[in-house]
DNA sequence: TCTCACACCTTTGAAGTGG
DNA sequence: CCACTTCAAAGGTGTGAGA
């Protein structure tokens, strides 16, 4: 990867947000759905940042990778290897509309990446920027995968330095059509103010039609 | 509220490309001259108004969203 | 396993009201 | 101009049925 080094001296350094709550759902490991239509993943992936050089601008992007070659499956309350993984597509890169922001921009306002989405559908590509493909993420059901987020310094138009990568360990997931473990439903009800009709206590009328 | 006038308030939506311009106006200047309104809503088919109210919408916006900087733990 | 329509919520943002 | 509020429309949740 090439890049012309603008000899500005920084040191990039990316703090996963609300890292709490990611442990919490790392610990019962997690569960993204995808749909059809394209599913924002909760939590939401979101940074903070120190390091950078206030003035220089730079982009911000995410990546959600493969974190092996395994199918998987849940089985007795746990996930365990279930022979070999089917083929993958190639994996958009997620650029932050923010981006191309100084940065005293990031390093104030961080980057929240809440609108991204997965999805299993493989026939709606959206085209190409580049040389990458474009559009929800594309994942197989029952698959492990790794978000990363990337750095890179630019100027006029240009790389100004190398990327700097980083992966939160409790950001990984399994890839699911419909949710698997019963915890990791009960902490995407209980946090995600989206479901927030399905929670018992408080607020909450859950119902069941018989 | 005495009277039965029940108003039907319908939301309306600017398209697209009405907000990308709106957006990269307001990037470039957070305030709008009366005649800069006036040839912006002319490009844009809106009203005066509309790009008034929507400026003064975008700046409190802004403000809110800048202002709330120390959330989180 | 996967898909789809619900019900039930939130978020969004132009327009309203008052200062 | 600002501070707020109002309130539909848009759209994100998990559900549970039926493939």
């Amino acid at each position: 990867i090439q890049f012309e080094d603008d000899g500005v001296n920084d040191k990039p350094v990316a703090e996963l947000d609300e890292k709490h709550l990611w442990d919490r759902f790392s610990e019962c490991v997690n569960e993204m759905i995808i749909t059809k239509s394209g599913r924002r993943m909760f939590p939401a992936f979101k940074v903070k940042f120190k390091g950078l050089d206030k003035q220089s601008k730079y982009l911000i992007a995410l990546d959600i990778i493969p974190v092996d070659a395994n199918r998987y499956k849940f089985h007795n309350s746990k996930w365990m290897v279930a022979g070999t993984g089917d083929p993958e597509m190639p994996k958009p890169i997620n650029v932050h509309p923010e981006s191309l922001a100084t940065g005293d921009h990031w390093m104030t306002k961080g980057a929240n990446f809440h609108k991204i989405k997965v999805t299993n559908n493989i026939t709606d590509r959206h085209g190409y920027v580049s040389m990458f493909p474009k559009g929800p993420t594309i994942l197989n059901s029952m698959h492990k995968y790794q978000p990363r987020l990337h750095i890179v310094r630019v100027k006029d138009g240009k790389l100004a330095s190398a990327f700097t990568t980083f992966i939160f360990p409790q950001t990984e997931f399994i890839a699911v059509t419909a949710y698997q473990n019963e915890k990791v439903t009960q902490l995407k009800i209980d946090n995600n103010p989206f479901a927030k009709g399905f929670r018992d206590t408080g607020a909450g009328k859950r119902e069941k039609k018989r | 509220h005495g009277g039965m006038a029940r108003k039907k308030k319908t939301r309306t939506v600017f398209n697209r490309h009405q907000v990308s311009q709106l957006e990269m106006t307001f990037e470039h200047k957070r305030y709008l001259s009366p005649p800069e309104r006036s040839q912006l809503a002319q490009s844009l088919k809106l009203t005066e108004t509309q790009v008034k109210i929507w400026f003064q919408n975008r700046r409190n916006k802004f403000k809110r969203q800048t202002g709330c900087e120390g959330e989180q733990l």
